[in-house]
Parts: C-alpha cells; structure tokens; sequence
RNA sequence: GGGGAGAUAGUCAAGCGGUCAACGACAACAGACUGUAAAUCUGUCCUCUCCGAGUUCGAAGGUUCGAAUCCUUCUCUCCCCA
C-alpha cells in the first residue's frame, strides 16, 4: 500500500491524497460503505460501482467467520472472488463487536470469547486468530483486534482497556508479520487508537500506535454516545500526533456533518452503517438536509429526492414514490434509499476532495454544515 | 313468510355485571438508529389535558349500589328454509 498527498488545505488540517492499493487506488478522503456479511445490504455490486462510484467497501471478520466460514472463503479464493467486488475492500477486526455484543462475550488477556449471535455456539478470538481470519477472507486493508471502549466509563476502564488493546496490537503485529498472504497480493494491516474520551489517555494510545510505524491508523472508540464535542476534540487530538503521510481512518462515523467535520481535522478515511441502515428505516441525507420519507409531508411531494440528481435513483424516483414504497413496505424502497444516501455520501467526499485541491474547501464546509444539519 | 346468528373505538376482533376508555392485530402518525444480532426498535393512536377530567361499546327505555356485559322494544346486517 501506497500513500500520496496531492493538496493540504490552507485554513484546516484537510488533505487530499490516494491510497494505491493491489486492488486499484483509493482517492482520498474516502467514506467506505459497509458490508457486514459481504454485502452492502440491499445494493448491487454494479450500483456501488458505477453510480455510487464506491472506491472500498468494508467487510465484518465476525461475521464473516459465522458465516460463510473460513472454509468457503477459502475455497472462492478471498471475499473479493465470492462476492464479486473487484476494488479494495477492508475489514474491520471484530473489536466493535467486543463492544455491540456485549452481553454475549467475555474479555480476556488471551482475547475474546464469542457466544455466536446466530446459534449460540462459542468462539474464542485472539489477536492471532483474528489476523489468520482476516488473512483468510484477504482483504487490502485489515485491522487490528481492538476493544471498542464503551462509553461512557470509568477512567480505569478506559485505560486497562487501552492498554489491553496495546498488547493485543503487538501480538496482532507479530503476528501478521509472519504470515504471507493467500492469494497472491499484498495486505496491510493498521492499528487502532483508543482512550475513550480523556485527552491523557488518547496521547498515549496516538504516541503509541504511532511508533509502530504502520501503513496507516485507525482511530476508534469515538461515536459510541459521547457528545460530538468530544468525539471533535479526540479526533483533533489523535490527528496531530498520527504521521501525517500516513492515511488516518475513523472508525464508524458517521454523519454527513461528522465526515466533514473529520475532513477538517485530517481524516482520511471514513466508514459508518448510518447511510445505509438509516436508508432502510426510512431517513435520507440530502444536500438539503435529512429527510424522513415516511412522514406524511412528502406524500404529494413530487419532486426528486435530491436536487443534486448524484445517482439513478435520484434520477428517476420522486419522494411520493419513494414514501409509497416505505408505506407499502416494498423492498425497493430500501434499495433506492440506500443507493441515494451512499451516492450521496460518496459526492460528499468527493466534493471535499476538489475542494481541497482548488482551495475553497473551507468555506465551503461551514456552508455545508449548516445545510446538512437542517430536518426537512 | 318461518327459523337462526350478530351489531364494540379507522378496520378486523376480544370482552359477556364491578379490577373496562375497553386485550390483541392491522392501518395511521411520529421518533430513534454512528467500525450492522437492525427491511429493526420505540412512542402515540375517543375528546380535552400536567396530575386528571369528560363522553363511549347500533338506538331508546328498564333492572341494579354498579351495565359493553342482564331484560324489553325498535333499527340494521348476515345465514338457512319456503
């Protein structure tokens, strides 16, 4: 993996750059639509391709070890063959489950021990494992095997967390070093920042992860409930001790207002399931504002969902149709949604790109979050 | 014409003397959702409202301390036989 800056912006910390991968290159910054279960829910591969023009998309090692198995993927070849996206994919560790499944794991030094969401069987997940998994399933771009600290708690927790999520980094590093991938191109692997939302401890974990010296970094445990406050000053924080030649990726935000927000202070990357699981209940992210297409408002309204036409779906369906089809409880609905909130998410970042590189981004921005913030 | 069954809030549908403003489902309306246990979940849903109050169970009378629930008459609907 290859990391290039083509613009800085004058009056922020944004960056323009590209990520080249084995798999085709990443213009930056990026937002990744997320694929759980190796698919982006309710879209099409040729959707996500030529009109939301996603340039990575995210897969879940916990899921994906469920289901299909190490032993199908193994067999298609890596996810890329089995689910037929070509471009760069990346996958997220299973620490995030650490946290949203809670209540059905146990935390210990060696890892962590899964009681399977899907038939209750159990699971242990080590920092080895995990790195033998996410070999298996081949992704560009792996992650460590982190916790995703919950918030809030109780500074120790935080830094035992921390700290645990430290020594799991090592032994994830040693261990990734010494295995060769499976399917002829090259992996990479970045660690992820924690300490909750104190300042001490998110110095520490950015110094940290930092002199590991990898490819690039991931910053979690934000949005999980703090104030987005906070989840601006940690960012702000971590980015201005992380190498700046370096991509720097945001875990699981967010909303159109955070991915801009995250551009300014010099995140690189972006992933979040907001676009598209709101997409599928219903909400929107417009270049209007956000939109509940369920509400009786937009029941005669027959102009198009976003102005913007980014995607096909803007293109040819209207917000009445698009009401009716959520009313009526018609699949489709989901399936438009989902495509115009990741066109839509995509333009964004897109948009932020050209205009770091012409010099208007932030003026532009400030506009913007204005715009976005707005209920329609 | 004869015999039988039934009428409950937008719809379907429980209730069959007090704990009923009335189970439940659906519809409708609104909200939540941030490295996906989510095409999910939550709330409202007779009227006015903060607690609470006021009108309801086809209609009108009646019995009772008390009725959606019992009685009488009427209106209407459905089924069977002529």
């Amino acid at each position: 993996m290859r990391f290039t800056i083509a613009a800085t912006d004058k009056h922020s910390k944004a960056r323009a750059g590209e990520v080249s991968t084995e798999h085709g290159l990443i213009q930056t910054p990026i937002f990744m639509p997320v694929g759980t279960a190796g698919s982006v829910k309710a879209v099409h591969q040729r959707e996500l391709r030529d009109d939301i023009r996603a340039e990575i998309i995210l897969g879940n090692t916990y899921h994906l070890f469920l289901r299909p198995g190490l032993e199908v993927l193994k067999e298609a070849g890596g996810l890329h063959k089995f689910n037929g996206w070509e471009k760069p994919i990346l996958t997220d560790s299973g620490g995030y489950q650490v946290f949203s499944l809670s209540d059905n794991r146990k935390i210990t030094e060696e890892g962590a021990i899964f009681k399977s969401h899907i038939d209750g069987s159990k699971h242990m997940f080590s920092p080895e494992s995990v790195m033998d998994i996410q070999r298996t399933i081949g992704a560009d771009i792996i992650m460590a095997f982190d916790e995703c600290t919950p918030y809030p708690c109780t500074f120790e927790y935080a830094r035992n967390s921390m700290e645990r999520t430290h020594r799991w980094l090592e032994r994830c590093i040693r261990h990734f070093d010494e295995q060769e991938p499976l399917y002829g191109y090259k992996q990479t692997l970045f660690p992820i920042v924690q300490g909750s939302t104190n300042r001490d401890l998110r110095i520490q974990s950015a110094e940290f992860v930092a002199s590991q010296n990898r490819e690039g970094n991931a910053i979690g445990g934000l949005s999980v409930g703090e104030p987005v406050e906070d989840m601006y000053e940690m960012t702000e924080l971590v980015c201005s001790i992380l190498p700046a030649d370096k991509p720097r990726y945001l875990m699981g935000v967010g909303t159109p207002v955070n991915i801009l927000e995250g551009i300014s202070r010099g995140i690189d990357m972006f992933d979040c399931v907001m676009p598209t699981r709101n997409a599928r209940n219903g909400m929107l992210f417009t270049s209007e504002g956000i939109i509940n297409i369920r509400n009786e408002k937009w029941k005669k309204d027959y102009s198009p969902i976003d102005p913007l036409l980014i995607t096909f779906a803007d293109q040819h369906y209207t917000k009445a149709y698009l009401r009716h089809l959520f009313i009526a409880g018609e699949y489709l609905a989901g399936m438009i949604a989902s495509v115009h909130n990741l066109g839509f998410y995509l333009w964004l970042v897109k948009e932020s790109r050209r205009r770091i590189i012409d010099g208007t981004f932030s003026s532009w921005k400030d506009e913007m979050v204005i715009k976005l913030s707005r209920r329609l």
